[in-house]
DNA sequence: ATATAATTTGGCTATATTGCCAAATAGCCA
DNA sequence: TGGCTATTTGGCAATATAGCCAAATTATAT
């Protein structure tokens, strides 16, 4: 494996690897709605802010949000709308992943 | 966030996970172009063979490949064809910020 | 200036992940 | 059977990640 294929895939790595967290998805679901501060996103998520905080800043850094202060508020959206469908073919494998369950479950053993 | 939102972005995330990684992205690639052995991934990445079936274990546990042993090899496939288009949108963010390095190095400081 | 609110940062512990080596397993062939 | 090859499994050390608390930062309003 060459550098440049090598550094291509790190990349790619590291953005997927900021998505790859139930709190990062969920913040990402939530921007795919339209923007939402800090103070929104700990509330419905549950944890402390400072948690919260650190979710947002890895998905910034993976170039994945935007950030927009104002006021007191910090608000994000979400830069990269194609992530979404994305999401929508990581969905078809749970299913798929589900319903081969549900044929493993029921066939003869 | 209810149980059933907080199962599905679980379900989601467990997928995700198993693409972050430069070796296993890597893998995904290797057979969007067709079934490959463990051993001739091996060669490739220049790993541990040992490390190299961890990494494919974890992607046939997220449902993302398939396993097909003939006499000694096992080879494997890749199961969603989708998980490529998911790959082309993770690579326009990277060239997204790729672009925005540049014009931040290039803007006035 | 002070008080208050929203957010980020630093620091810590607990847990998870990665990669290697050695050993176990599985299939082929003599 | 015994030897050989491909792959998986177990176990360990190093590193990375997640979450909490406390403290720092930034902006608003009195």
């Amino acid at each position: 494996m060459d550098q440049q294929t090598q550094q291509r895939i790190e990349s790619r790595a590291r953005i997927i690897k900021a998505l790859a967290h139930p709190t990062r998805l969920f913040i990402v679901e939530q921007l795919s709605h339209g923007e939402r501060c800090v103070n929104e996103l700990t509330e419905m998520i549950g944890h402390d802010t400072s948690t919260v905080s650190k979710h947002l800043a890895v998905l910034k850094n993976a170039g994945l949000v935007n950030d927009d202060k104002r006021g007191l508020q910090v608000y994000y959206t979400l830069k990269t709308p194609c992530i979404l469908n994305f999401l929508s073919c990581v969905e078809d494998v749970v299913q798929a992943n589900l319903d081969e369950q549900l044929i493993t479950a029921g066939g003869s053993d």
